[in-house]
DNA sequence: GATTAATGCTAAA
DNA sequence: TTAGCCTTAATCT
């Protein structure tokens, strides 16, 4: 799936396009007809990200919760009004990768006739958005959605007072290795497979390291740099991990350039992205990760063939020179 | 055209 | 630990 940032370049969507609005809301494909049925008419007041979680707040005490799972991904379109306010400007997809498109002619044709299995439509009076493929999406009260946001760990890019050193007690409380930690939603919610293998990397941290025996400056490091990478992410719709000196092409910007979280008044966000400035657009993909699916590939930073192992049913790449045991 | 793997997670075994 | 979810893009015949 899309790891948190995608998450939360969503949630900062639905704000833009959606906060404050009448939605209809229905099922085409059928499967969520009962759940559309709840908001339906209803406003949509908030989106909130956590971790890989979304959460469409609407008037009535009826939270959405949508996970997207592996292959999930929400496609938006709509009139001017609707794309002026849309922070994420071109790409009419968000989900494991963002593809640009144009919406159509809205005003005319209202939204398109839908595509395949749609399970959720929202429509407002300027566009509608699509969910296709998610893991979960389901209507909840508040008590109920906050109850699942209780079992997720601590969000970088929500980076709450007290955060950071509730991700430090909670991955050095269990002796299991680091790299499957950082996977697991409870101990910090949003890392992924890509995040995880690349984060790793750039503190030079064996994977297979028990929680226990990482220092807590390390432990603080880790969440800093997932905060900083994420960040970027947010703001590139994509996952750059490299720093410019160890991309072959030399192209793109600094890990960290613009720092501060999505909602920073800092952050390279809505006018940016619709000028279509973001310098790190021209990165190739190539250039863009450490280790992951580099596997054989040569470490750039010692040379080492980067290693990869399936452990608890995903795939690990770390670089076993820079990464010791 | 068919097959596979994928930035995820859950429930069953 | 494995099957299943249910979609897409890339890779195969």
């Amino acid at each position: 799936m899309p790891e948190g940032h995608s998450v939360h370049r969503l949630a900062r969507q639905f704000n833009d396009v959606f906060g404050g609005a009448v939605l209809a809301v229905s099922s085409p494909q059928g499967k969520f007809t009962a759940g559309a049925l709840l908001v339906d008419g209803h406003v949509l007041k908030r989106a909130h990200a956590h971790g890989k979680q979304l959460f469409l707040s609407f008037s009535g005490d009826r939270v959405m919760r949508v996970h997207l799972g592996l292959y999930g991904a929400w496609d938006f379109g709509g009139d001017a009004t609707f794309t002026g306010a849309s922070s994420i400007g071109a790409p009419r997809r968000i989900g494991e990768q963002e593809l640009s498109g144009e919406s159509g002619a809205w005003a005319e044709t209202g939204p398109p006739e839908p595509k395949g299995a749609v399970r959720v439509r929202l429509v407002s009076d300027h566009g509608w958005a699509d969910l296709r493929g998610p893991t979960a999406c389901e209507v909840l009260t508040h008590q109920e959605a906050a109850a699942v946001r209780g079992k997720l760990g601590p969000d970088p890019l929500n980076n709450l007072p007290g955060d950071r050193d509730e991700f430090v007690r909670r991955i050095r409380k269990s002796a299991t290795g680091i790299g499957q930690q950082l996977m697991k939603q409870e101990v910090l919610a949003g890392v992924g497979n890509v995040y995880r293998a690349e984060v790793l990397f750039r503190l030079g941290l064996d994977p297979m390291l028990p929680g226990k025996a990482l220092s807590q400056d390390r432990a603080c490091a880790l969440w800093e740099d997932i905060a900083a990478v994420m960040a970027d992410g947010v703001r590139d719709g994509r996952i750059i991990t490299t720093e410019l000196d160890d991309r072959p092409s030399g192209l793109g910007i600094a890990v960290g350039f613009v720092c501060g979280r999505p909602d920073d008044a800092r952050y390279l966000g809505t006018a940016s992205n619709r000028a279509g400035t973001n310098p790190n657009k021209e990165v190739p993909v190539e250039d863009a990760h450490y280790v992951y699916k580099r596997e054989g590939r040569p470490c750039r930073h010692c040379g080492t063939a980067v290693a990869m192992a399936e452990l608890a049913g995903r795939k690990l790449y770390w670089c076993p020179g820079c990464q010791g045991g």
